[in-house]
DNA sequence: TTGAAAGCGTTACCAC
DNA sequence: GTGGTAACGCTTTCAA
């Protein structure tokens, strides 16, 4: 390399190249000192080490990358963020991800979508782990990841079948605790207000309420949410509220609707939960503030975070595990928008 | 390379190299038909793409980035998410940054952590941009990015003398603003609930509302509220009202500290607006929602997620600018937690 | 412990 | 339009 290449590169950002000139050391040298393992004298290492300060230089980890085939970054498939419990589970992830060293790539697919279309994309940035929330992939894009030996989770969504981590909320248990919990305060005409069609979260929390409600000979309404937002709870909870047969108690698939349908509720005369009783499901932050004070079944996000990772292989253990699901038990939050229908008996269970 | 060198690294993931081999054709015809500008005639290029998807090869962006000098990736710094505001934020600005072909790589410093100290550890990642919200950097730092040719961008603050680009609400004029509308429905009486010390946002609003108080005679009452959460608003409003003179109007720095104030206030039975107005700043999805129904100045988010990207060289103009802050004005959203103390009269300015 | 040299998987430049 | 070859900035053998 001559002069004025030199002179041209040093201008845009000092390499090890440049450290090494200066000390009058190899490059090798240079790289050592920056390896945690490598066998260099602590002379010498400090000796670097003052010297890059001064220079201002930084390993460049894209460059270490192409060698050691970690990028130290762990992509994150979220569907949007305007969800407060996309927002919790990023922040579980990203403060666990950060101090072992790793960053968050983030990719939110448009609406529509496929989370299929999007992992190619994804794939290219040599990510180190794929942690897909609330989404799953084809069984083709499963082992072209398994191919590259990129570890994937699924988080908040399981495929019975598909050869592909998942870690998720029990959500047929937490349907039935909540049925069980709704039961025990004597509710009688129970609505259940589903996600979006086909979404297994949703389905699964589903069956788990109504099958326990059978178990009682107690019938429920299913409504229809659509799509798991503020809105879209909002007009449910109004639909189910007109019919000829309002129920005493709906029990929302997430907290984000139930927040939509409790607002709409109080905007339309009702009391909660003296007119109705409310339950979501999330365990967001804002579901336990005082303007909501929401019952809901808390999702485990400290232990879901914890999973997902050692899943990826971001735990202690370092075995490579063959396609595993966890399902970690949620906890009802018992809070002020749901109420006995009788509070002067104390039921005995039987 | 020899054949057993070969086959293990094909058994690790498809390259370039592997495509032309099986086409018959040099590796740079591979990255040709990977490149958009690229001379290379259309049935080749077809070819090449159709063996490419066969085996799956996907170009390695990072080995890519190595050349280009552009890692397509622009780093983002968040001090929490927990906070609906940055939800909001990283929210626009990720929308705008994937159909740009970038991703969003996320840093969250620990509670403590200046961003001086991440802002190395960022730099390795070869970021094509950073977005700093509500924090800054020293001199020194912004000089090391200008050095590397790395653009900047401080969202929601901005240093006057800092030479780095800058976005944010007017927050002077957002306190002016507020102030206008509170003295139109005549309180008198009004408090401010400050955020940390020190942060200029907080005391811009604060300056902004005062000043325009005392354009009017009127006393403003200055609580710290210490930082920006919902606990600290929850606190700081329970303060206030057992003053012995207790505000007639509340107005915090942020709206996650607004709600936090409210509901504290309706716990302790008190009636919003009636026995106290209370007003917010950011503008977040739940401040319009029926719960809170606050009344706060909403932050122009897609402007200034706009304004961020074009500072970073992402827009239309690919002009390198000198450094720029860019003040825009948030909107007055009238809402309920606020009404008029004499709502008999209409108040004429003079 | 250190230096030289061979990759890592691309893009960019130069001939043809 | 295509192939060869030199970077890009690092890690990792292999000798010394």
């Amino acid at each position: 390399m001559d002069e004025s290449t030199r002179a041209k590169r040093q201008r845009q950002r000092v390499t090890a190249d440049e450290v090494a000139r200066v000390l009058g050391v190899s490059q090798s040298t240079i790289s050592r000192a920056f390896t945690a393992t490598a066998s260099i004298s602590e002379e010498m290492r400090t000796r670097v080490m003052t010297t890059a300060a001064e220079l201002g230089y930084q390993p460049n980890v894209i460059a270490r990358s192409l060698m050691t085939r970690r990028t130290n970054i762990v992509a994150i498939v979220l569907p949007n963020l305007t969800d407060p419990f996309y927002a919790v589970v990023l922040d579980e992830l990203t403060q666990r991800l950060q101090p072992r060293g790793c960053q968050t790539l983030l990719f939110v697919p448009t609406p529509g979508q496929e989370v299929d279309e999007i992992l190619p994309t994804l794939l290219q940035y040599q990510v180190d782990g794929i942690i897909i929330t609330s989404a799953t992939v084809s069984s083709a894009m499963a082992r072209a990841c398994a191919k590259r030996e990129t570890p994937v989770v699924l988080l908040n969504r399981y495929v019975p079948g598909l050869e592909i981590h998942a870690v998720s909320c029990d959500n047929v248990a937490g349907g039935r605790q909540m049925a069980e919990f709704l039961l025990g305060q004597h509710h009688r005409r129970p609505a259940f207000v589903a996600g979006q069609l086909g979404a297994s979260t949703s389905m699964d929390r589903q069956s788990g309420f109504v099958s326990r409600l059978q178990d009682d000979g107690v019938e429920c309404v299913i409504e229809q949410g659509g799509d798991h937002t503020y809105q879209a709870g909002f007009d449910a909870a109004l639909r189910l509220m007109r019919r000829s047969d309002p129920p005493d108690a709906i029990f929302f698939t997430s907290d984000i609707m139930a927040f939509g349908g409790m607002d709409a509720l109080r905007s339309n005369g009702f009391i909660i939960p003296d007119h109705v009783s409310i339950a979501g499901f999330n365990g967001v932050p804002l579901a336990g503030w005082a303007a909501y004070d929401l019952t809901t079944i808390r999702h485990p996000f400290s232990q879901m975070a914890d999973a997902a990772l050692e899943l990826l292989g971001f735990g202690d253990a370092e075995v490579t595990q063959s396609p595993t699901t966890r399902l970690i038990h949620g906890t009802l939050m018992d809070r002020g928008s749901t109420m006995s229908r009788s509070p002067e008996r104390t039921r005995v269970r039987g």
